[in-house]
DNA sequence: TTTTTATTAATTGTGCACAATCTAATTTTG
DNA sequence: CAAAATTAGATTGTGCACAATTAATAAAAA
């Protein structure tokens, strides 16, 4: 019966830190008028030129039903432009405006500040991202 | 800049597998009617008799916003029932119903079927619990 | 005791997440 | 080629999350 107490969940602290650091995020972000899956959609676009909504979601493991809406609402804000492909119209292809390059002048200090508020090691930092990402790649086979 | 890649963020790997963490459940919990959120409340429900929605919120770092239309939602599938404090008219006590305390049986293969999809040893498993638990109370603190 | 301040929930509005379904375009097969 | 299957994205609907506001109650202070 024990396995069934909050406590003895790892779900649990994954699912409450996860939230806990969006939060951390929040003021940063606020003030780049950037919501934090949108600052994921821009981290991969400061780095790759162009990308497919079917790109971003499989490097955000996320669906259309989330992009879809959420791109839009990020070529609202004047960050990414969305065209149809040519060759294949099936496919839209997603890049960052002027302004969306812009922006990530204003981001450069953002993880700095997070990892200092975190108050861990870097050494921990890293075995923590290691093991959580090793544990998301046996599940992606699934 | 690189610490602006998405592959350096600690929090990626963090949001991703809270993600898939819950659609590793959801099959489970799907035959119990029951969502990820509304699985955790349960979780406390089985533990204590009786909470209000403070404490709850407490306890998942959920507030009212979130958890009232949710445990409406669990009384109206029978669930639960709400009964506001007669001592203090602005708590509202949350308890199981009879089927609510009932569907704990059907729950309890739920921690190890999931274990057993994680692949991965109880060592790890508690240390990585613990891990996150830690940063986690770091944070509240602030 | 009246006034002020705290606390607890509820409400409203925005933005994810994700299942399920649909449409259009492309690729594969027969 | 034409029919069938696959693929990319959009749409719809439900359920979180959370900020901000409001309302009701209780406790503390003047």
């Amino acid at each position: 019966m024990d396995q069934l107490h909050l406590q003895n969940q790892l779900c649990f602290p994954l699912y409450a830190l996860s939230r806990q650091m969006t939060a951390l995020y929040r003021p940063y972000l606020d003030k780049l008028d950037l919501t934090y899956p949108q600052y994921l959609v821009m981290l991969l676009l400061w780095q790759h030129e162009r990308l497919s909504i079917k790109e971003i979601g499989c490097e955000l493991w996320l669906d259309s039903g989330t992009l879809t809406p959420l791109l839009k609402r990020m070529e609202e804000t004047g960050l990414v432009s969305r065209v149809r492909c040519l060759q294949d119209e099936r496919i839209v292809h997603v890049q960052l405006t002027k302004d969306g390059k812009l922006l990530q002048k204003k981001a450069i200090g953002i993880p700095d500040h997070i990892f200092s508020e975190l108050s861990i090691s870097n050494s921990q930092l890293k075995s923590l991202k290691k093991e959580l990402s090793d544990i998301l790649r046996k599940l992606e086979k699934k």
